[in-house]
DNA sequence: TCTTTTTCCCATCGGATAGGTAGGAATTAA
DNA sequence: TTAATTCCTACCTATCCGATGGGAAAAAGA
């Protein structure tokens, strides 16, 4: 399961990606994101209510992982660093979560050995290496943009 | 990720299923399973080493979920209740674990509803029902049995 | 009947983690 | 100078995970 960090983090990151693709829309402008327009903690939370402390420190953490720039003081606020196309799904659970495999000793991130059973005939092993690369399928192949499109052009936001 | 409950249980299982399918074997009874040769705890503990009044209670939730069978007293222990391949990985993640959906309210068994956002619209809502459906193509598929199975023949357990 | 071996049940426990809060320093625009 | 913002550190509380302890109940064998 999701932890609600990563919940949340979805959510303000929606918001960040609709602004985000409205702009390239207007200014006709498909290549790199602009730094000019961040959105503050506070506005995220206007559109997606939530504790506003708790937000913060999980954009803190989208930030160091590299999907967020900041610009302090008035004015500020997060903005994406890359297109919404160019961020993995599975990106953002990895900052917020750790590891999407099932266990440490299939995971591609945050491999750990298993010391009580042989990698190369555990049952478990392969068939858990299974899960995750079904996982993978989705998540990294879906990515932010994703997060924005509703399926029959419905209004109202998620 | 897998909780040590699970593993635990997975090794266990793994016992319990190449005992039933050796038996199966040499007295050519493929219907049914036995009720003659349960499996002590002590026994598993044995074989794959663990602590065993945590296992203990492991197995106790396998019984209750419906897997296993078992029996008191001398000679006693526990037994699957049917062919290893009728018993899908799913069903014993969900007993010890519980949600195998990244989100309450996408999970078909433990279902929640999400109050603060509409599912027929939701992104995430609509994206995590896809990683659901990929991990789920996988683990009701899987069975017991292939977790005694090993790719290349090999001796060792795991 | 008595003893041994087992499952079964209930209570507890220490440590970690999740989710969230508090207070203030640093930066920036107006 | 002021207001708005990010940034940083520390803390807090409740829950859960992993595990243990002490028996009661059942069954088999001597």
């Amino acid at each position: 399961m999701l932890s609600k960090k990563a919940q949340y983090a979805f959510r303000a990151l929606s918001t960040l990606v609709r602004r985000d693709l409205a702009r390239r829309n207007e200014q006709n402008a498909p290549e790199s994101s602009a730094f000019d327009a961040p959105t503050s903690i506070s506005n995220m939370v206007q559109i997606h209510p939530m504790s506003t402390k708790f937000l913060e420190t999980i954009l803190l953490d989208l930030k160091r992982g590299g999907i967020l720039g900041s610009k302090k003081g008035k004015g500020g606020g997060y903005y994406l660093l890359k297109h919404p196309d160019d961020t993995p799904l599975a990106q953002v659970i990895r900052i917020l979560d750790g590891p999407i495999a099932p266990l440490p000793c299939v995971s591609l991130h945050f491999y750990e050995r298993c010391h009580d059973c042989n990698e190369a005939v555990c049952g478990l092993n392969r068939l858990m290496a299974e899960v995750r690369d079904a996982n993978l399928a989705v998540l990294e192949q879906r990515t932010l943009s994703d997060l924005a499109v509703h399926p029959e052009g419905a209004a109202a936001s998620a």
